[in-house]
DNA sequence: CTTTATTGCACAATCGATGGTGCAAAGGCT
DNA sequence: AGCCTTTGCACCATCGATTGTGCAATAAAG
């Protein structure tokens, strides 16, 4: 083994462990080259510079025998690609914002991308920090999840070269992956409707329709559902039942008290906009009216185990949270164009028990 | 205005969006004096460096108005240090590890650092896989939350000169904050056992503890706690009512339903080793036996608002993750010492309904 | 056996921020 | 006024990887 231009980091003997950092001025040590001929290999980028298959296959030798691993600080500040993809979402509170995460990260790993996600609460001014922030790190990408604002988000990256693209609620200045939110809320709705019917129950003046943004786009399109599904099964959708009262379970739980206080009785159904939602409802019978969790036909945007298990009277809309993350990065890849600018995803509608069939986990 | 030394990127009129990038140097030349001097009163130490008061005003301003960030590669490719601090937790489907995330990164921001959170299945090569990658990233330290092999980590983390601290599941190479799983496990089953004799219940022969993993930390805690408190009870735990089959809902959904063949009867109570064992547990009687979730005594470690609201015949232990988290920064600042390697937080145990009301979340 | 083309690699600039060092100007002191 | 100290800042090397360029050595062509 020779020992050539010994110059940089004198660490001929470089202990795998231990060490700060092998990099690859160590590694053209040892090999006698350069580091340049040694930055190529190990980049893959060495067929285009020419070097030699007896020399590549020598320095990934010598790399792993050293342990290398490349400073990607360096190459991101070099190359101005960094391998990271950011990810805002608003909260890892429900099964849905956690598959989403999940599998947002597995697909960003199998493409060697280092995924960083970071909650925001649905808070605009945390999301655009979190974003300024990504954006200093240079990330690659940034996927905005269920963000209040996606366009203002979307601007400033675009001004620094960074691609967005919204996931969960729509955004007119990218790519936007959705769910059918108004098929899917017509479709719930009417199977509630179905049911009711079905046992002969009086659906059409205490329908309600809880929770969610008014704003959101997701929101107004499930009330139109709502709205619809209603319509569609002949009768008239009150507008005095429907109270898009926010997304948290407290929230939804004032909502829903306040409604009861103010008709005098229980709803025959409801349509509940989210789990977190749910929660809050749930939480107010398991108070004050246990029976009625028995009684109420719930219907559920968003699905989770525990809730779809133990009520016998709740209908999900279960987002197809798989379809939804490979679609995007399908198109993150470039195998599918970029328009139409919104890609809506059907999700399933779980109206009876079969349905607990897909439900439990999988993993360890 | 003074145009000198328009060295660097003539971009003397950056436009604040759309520019690549607002460096020190553009700076600089807007300021017409150094790129040290910009970066010094950028990052705070212009005093040391003995820049006078009104030129680091100067500076400022014309930084706000050119709307600069730092490189944060850049700064972390000098200075080593990259203010972001790495995760790596096994997964985003119950409300423990999604509470635990979302702490982890409000703490973290809260202290300017970029959190990086990483789900990693429980599977030991991605945990190291994801380890190493962070690493390459230069991430200042890395928390271990349930990490299947923290004492690896920790190793291959220390060649790096990078600290690690562990979660949730302790290991012997790093300080670990994790629950008081003994006593919690103690408690819930001795609160399980006084309500089943309240009842007046057989509950002797027939209490089953399912899920979880033998060979970790908290599984064995738990399950002497769950021992000891029979024992304590005045009867004999049974070593063939402990079924430690993994935490995966299908997992326990089998185990289960396979102890149910064996015994032949339901058994009176159960002590379940996480939501996710819960979910298979429900899963099976919400198919099989619905009448059963409501006589079977079930004692849950880690909670589910829908678990809760839902089953009146469930109690809780629920981790204090706020505290767990809290604790963990506090020795992350430097303001606790690293000493005693093991710290154990109290969870709490839901025994009664009122405990319902610290439920609901309180986001929006 | 030249001449041209190709192969195989080394050199050096560069990305943006940090921090050691040096030096002129201003201020203090006798 | 002359000397010393302090102030205020500029210069430059550096972190590790990427990439344009140049130049020998070898191969191919005539």
């Amino acid at each position: 083994m020779e020992y050539t231009k010994l110059v940089k980091g004198e660490s001929s003997v470089a202990t795998t462990e231990n060490k700060k950092q092998v990099t690859i001025y160590d590694i053209a040590d040892q090999a006698g080259t350069s580091a340049s001929t040694v930055g190529a290999v190990l980049n893959g980028s060495w067929r285009n510079r020419r070097i030699s298959e007896k020399r590549a296959k020598t320095i990934q030798q010598i790399a792993t025998e050293m342990g290398y691993a490349p400073n990607m600080q360096a190459r991101a500040l070099r190359s101005v690609r960094s391998s990271m993809i950011g990810m805002i979402i608003p909260m890892y509170d429900n099964r849905y914002f956690g598959a989403i995460a999940e599998r947002f990260e597995m697909a960003a790993r199998a493409r060697g991308l280092l995924p960083m996600t970071s909650c925001t609460h649905r808070e605009p001014e945390l999301e655009l920090a979190t974003v300024k922030q990504m954006l200093s790190y240079n990330v690659d990408r940034i996927v905005c999840a269920g963000a209040s604002d996606p366009d203002t988000i979307a601007r400033i990256c675009k001004a620094h070269g960074v691609p967005t693209i919204n996931l969960d609620l729509p955004g007119a200045a990218a790519t936007s992956i959705i769910s059918d939110n108004y098929t899917g809320a017509f479709k719930l709705t009417s199977a509630l409707i179905k049911h009711a019917q079905a046992k002969g129950l009086d659906w059409q003046n205490e329908f309600l329709f809880l929770g969610g943004r008014p704003t959101d786009h997701n929101t107004s399109e499930r009330i139109r559902g709502f709205r619809d599904a209603i319509s569609n099964a002949g009768a008239r959708p009150l507008d005095e039942n429907i109270l898009a009262c926010g997304y948290a379970a407290a929230k939804s739980k004032v909502a829903f008290a306040a409604k009861l206080k103010d008709t005098g009785q229980m709803p025959t159904a409801m349509f509940v906009n989210s789990t977190i939602s749910l929660e809050g409802v749930f939480d107010w019978l398991a108070q004050n009216d246990r029976a009625a969790l028995d009684t109420i036909l719930f219907g559920s945007f968003d699905w989770d185990p525990f809730a779809q298990y133990m009520a016998q009277n709740l209908f999900s809309v279960r987002q197809d949270v798989s379809a939804m993350v490979d679609t995007m990065f399908r198109i993150i890849d470039g195998e599918a164009p970029h328009e139409p600018k919104i890609i809506q995803i059907a999700p399933i509608v779980i109206s009876d028990k079969a349905g607990c069939d897909t439900a439990p986990s999988s993993r360890i």
